[in-house]
DNA sequence: AATGAATGAGCTTTCATTCAT
DNA sequence: AATGAATGAAAGCTCATTCAT
């Protein structure tokens, strides 16, 4: 499987930058962080970076990009086969969290580092972010054609706050680091309350 | 001259320069206001903010522990008389919402800058943040004992939960900015998800 | 005479730094020297040099204009009471060289950085040495209407020939530096070429 | 192959930086210009510019020796068969010209980037402008042999007093751009001064 | 207490040059 | 001979902080 590409080493450089940046950017922040502490961490010399991306402010722009290409086609697939809205919302809470413990790294450069950059909120429209969550938001207007959810709920209202409700919780367990702190549960936690919180009948 | 008012020009200079960094850190974001931008902005010289305030940092801290401050009293304050769990939960968003309405540039410091503030969430302990939603806690805790609240939900993951979603769509509102968004709206949807999110039975 | 400026030091801050440009400049070159070369020969820190002048370029700028405005006036006082046009062409001439004789440094920098810069030739427009070379100009209309110099000189092709010349011999002074070269036998040179060359007659 | 052409591709390519080194140096300035720029206006790789000079330096270099041998060359030519002194020096003139208005873009580099640069004139002895200028001062010297020519000028300076009128007049076409300007006119102004200011006798 | 001129460490980015292929 | 990816030194500029007045 890997013994089939040859020339991984050349196409990987901007791979290699990339996840070294993520590796960068949690530990020390972005702004904390120097391009030279990048390229160390890559392996590289200062100026090759450059050869992969406009400045540094791309580089965290591209984490952002290409790493949400990932988790939407992930969530997509997690999704696939999962009819019930209210089914779906508990399999997108377990997906988010299983992300955010498997690539816990890249969970802290985009959540802490990339919404705190003020262009990034300001300027910069997170479009990828938005097709993420707009995922949730038709679910749950799905669940009200069907009725099985409440038609007094704005779905943008109820996807925002199941997002920060996520987001918060993903950010504890980032940084309660070595503490007990259960992502599944915490998965199902949210996906609970949500899903009571949303249904028009609670069972 | 000076001998009647012996501490008044202190504490008014300490709220000015405060103030004026509130504005300031709003509108260019914390690493983006020069010290000499806040000095200007409270009509006094670079050096004097470094008389009241022992570096940068100190100043976005002091923001938070002051403010934080009068936010705990006055959540408690509308939070008396409220005795039902349920209702308190309700009160609180409201209150919090209300905040953020009145005070948008305080918010817009405490959420965007200050809270996604890398070295603040990793080395500073926000335990005024805590305080505040500990009150949240509190309320689960009473519930449960009430029978009102289910009692397999975590209160401290409830907590984080519900001021993920609240902090959200706050952020949502203050990126909003000129666009239609009722707070009050917000307010009922949150409250309204996690009360039924919570119950033990829904009415 | 001198003790009656109380605040030189202060005020000749900005003095201070020109003049260390303008030897650094000409030693180095404009793009040759570093800041730091500057700052250390006035004395001061990098910073300080922001202080004054908004960058390197702005450095050489006011080189420029301000000792232009010196250059200018001193020509004008040299010129008074010279009647005659020819006569008033070798007193420029003679002026000319005493300056470059005199503030070498500054002459090496105007002419070799100053016109080097691409930008300071294609985008800045250098009044202040129109308004020098004007004088030439309107020696040569003025002679033109006494009948005392040829009408089929153009006094702008006349000027920069003038020009070019003096300035050609300066720089080959500068380059010279401690070889024989007298400044006055160049003057006489040019003056004696360029009064017989646009005479009506010769005598 | 290659056997049939021994040096053919390696001149050729020689070439082709070079003009394209001149085209890329007279619109962005030496020191605006990269190396890269040369190599693809050259059309070939960054690399291959260092097989054939030694560096950035050399290009500009070479551009003047190379360039100033057919100047050279063509500057003998036109003054062939031109006995007369004063004639010699009005062709001279209307060559020179004619030579600014031909290749406007090599003398573009010659006077702005390359006469100009503080290394060239100050380390690199331009020889071959000597040479050329020097044919000048020949002319006088034989002038003022025959008798025709003043001899209290001297040959050096009024050499230097030409060329720098020259030059300055060529700059200003080169600036001028799009504007009116007469290199023709130009050339006899420069030439009638000169011959008149330098001839013993004006007819 | 207040000032604000002065400091100088710190960092992104550019680009001439090299060298493995 | 030719390539062009990689290098890494170099420097202009900013701004938090200090301190003499």
């Amino acid at each position: 499987m890997s013994t089939q590409e040859p020339n991984r080493e050349r196409t990987d450089k901007h791979e290699l930058i990339l996840e070294a940046a993520i590796r960068v950017f949690a530990q020390k922040g972005f702004s904390g962080a120097r391009i030279s502490d990048v390229a160390e961490a890559a392996g590289v010399a200062d100026g090759t970076i450059y050869l992969y991306f406009k400045n540094k402010e791309d580089l965290l722009l591209t984490i952002f990009e290409e790493k949400m290409d990932l988790l939407l086609a992930g969530l997509r697939q997690a999704l696939e086969g999962v009819e019930d809205p209210l089914d779906r919302v508990r399999t997108f809470a377990h997906y988010h969290f299983r992300q955010v413990r498997d690539h816990r790294e890249l969970a802290e450069v985009l959540q802490i580092e990339l919404r705190l950059s003020n262009k990034f909120l300001k300027e910069y429209r997170p479009e990828k972010l938005w097709t993420y969550l707009g995922i949730f938001a038709d679910m749950i207007r799905a669940g009200q054609e069907q009725g099985t959810i409440r038609t007094d709920v704005d779905p943008f209202m109820a996807m925002w706050a199941f997002f920060g409700a996520m987001d918060e919780m993903s950010m504890q367990f980032i940084l309660a680091r070595h503490r007990k702190f259960s992502l599944d549960a915490a998965a199902d936690t949210v996906a609970n309350i949500f899903i009571r919180g949303l249904s028009k009948e609670s069972a």
